[in-house]
DNA sequence: CGCTTCATTGACGACGTTCAAGACATGTGG
DNA sequence: CCACATGTCTTGAACGTCGTCAATGAAGCG
């Protein structure tokens, strides 16, 4: 119910044809497998696979041993922390492209659910392993990606640490407006579709819901977004939404 | 005269004889040269080189080209980023055999400073990167240390994103308490020595260091923690910690 | 058309911040 | 050795932002 409730809604990744071969897929230019060789991807086509989750549906679970690694193709990804009393916390948002999973440790520390419908590439968490280490290529591109997350996660400690509600939800809005692509909304202008419900947004900075609903209502008010559905918004100015995002 | 007064109570450090050669190297089991055999180790020993920053010193600045990456020998260093208006954040803290520094990026997204006296074993950046390439055993390190911060950061999302302020003091401690050895303070318990002020606590727990200074005289009221000195402190249970720290 | 989920808005209260004063420790110079 | 300065830490009181509780509205789906 709650997946499809929220596929309609979804908007960032229409249900498509999905390559079977890496030289037709759409993420091959900055997934994990980027800087492989035709030849080294040959061998990874022959042990990946795809799978789709609905959207809500749990990826991997915190404490079990998750015997996959993946690349995600379409969707978007949350990762979850919860307090033995139920609080929970986003503790990272992955995009196509980006990669899900440990490789050495087998036992996942956080929750992997799908925010959207999501596409996977997964490989066995063995094999992958293997290939990577004798496969400079691969281990060079993961290195590079971890760093990346490690640098938003740095990024995201500041916010949580330190920023007020609103400026948090600027810096959302702005984070989500650069990692993924405007849909053209038939006008002159670039809409970005959230997908993302409320509560999400709240478990993503730290807040409640309810402060979340009304930051954005003052936000619209100020003129820095507006909104064509309750999903779905365009930024007039990303300069005037960065300074609100740095508090300046 | 700030680097001196730290100094004195840094307690974490003693300056020591440092060791010149890899293999009398007290982080060589853990540090980024982990896995790397004698053979290679040589040739990390023709690039590197030993530098020390007294409490205070700033090792990589924010927004400038570093020209090198290191390895922490001893002492305790703070990452921070800091808002337009002066807010600071510290988004990470690195104690020996932690690694500093981008390899690919040249410029750093936040400033690297030295919490107490640091002994620092330094790499040029060219050279080490192009040895990473060529090297398995000091990428497969890096990559397993840098999946480890990045596990840290997450963590550190939940504390500053679903804790109280109790919680967070609380998984503070806790956190420092596991990454450093106990101080033996003559008696039949461990005590630890902790590198940072109230005002650097506060700084990496999103909080004042009024709220910082408050905490900590409830839980000593609470019978969680004992203080010695203002920065000496023995934990009875550890386990009650815990509890504190995960709001049970 | 009613049910469920999601979002908005209001009233009130709590937790942490801000502002301020004072205590404590350490180091310096007379 | 004491007076004084400096930096650190503690404690108090008032305030404000955000959380909690609650009611209402809007949208999608059976």
């Amino acid at each position: 119910m709650v997946a499809q409730s929220m596929t309609a809604q979804r908007g960032l990744d229409e249900p498509r044809a999905i390559a079977t071969r890496c030289s037709a897929c759409p993420i091959r230019e900055r997934a994990v497998c980027a800087y492989c060789s035709d030849q080294e991807l040959t061998v990874l086509d022959g042990i990946k696979s795809y799978r789709t989750f609905t959207a809500g549906r749990e990826i991997l679970a915190a404490g079990e041993t998750t015997p996959f690694v993946a690349s995600i193709v379409t969707g978007v990804v949350k990762l979850t922390k919860t307090l033995p009393d139920g609080r929970v916390q986003i503790v990272g948002l992955l995009f196509p492209s980006d990669f899900i999973g440990k490789v050495r440790d087998d036992v996942a520390s956080y929750d992997a659910i799908a925010a959207t419908d999501v596409t996977l590439c997964v490989f066995q968490r063995r094999p992958f392993g293997l290939l990577l280490k004798n496969t400079p290529a691969l281990e060079n591109r993961l290195l590079e990606m971890t760093m990346d997350e490690l640098d938003a996660a740095r990024e995201w400690l500041l916010v949580l640490g330190r920023k007020t509600a609103r400026e948090r939800l600027a810096s959302f809005l702005l984070m989500f407006a650069r990692r993924s692509k405007p849909v053209d909304d038939g006008g002159k202008t670039d809409a970005y579709t959230l997908p993302l419900t409320r509560t999400e947004i709240a478990e993503y900075l730290g807040l409640t819901l309810e402060t979340v609903s009304r930051q954005m209502t003052k936000m619209r008010g100020d003129g820095i977004i507006q909104f064509q559905t309750t999903r779905r918004f365009h930024v007039p100015d990303m300069d005037r939404l960065q300074d609100v995002a740095d508090g300046t």
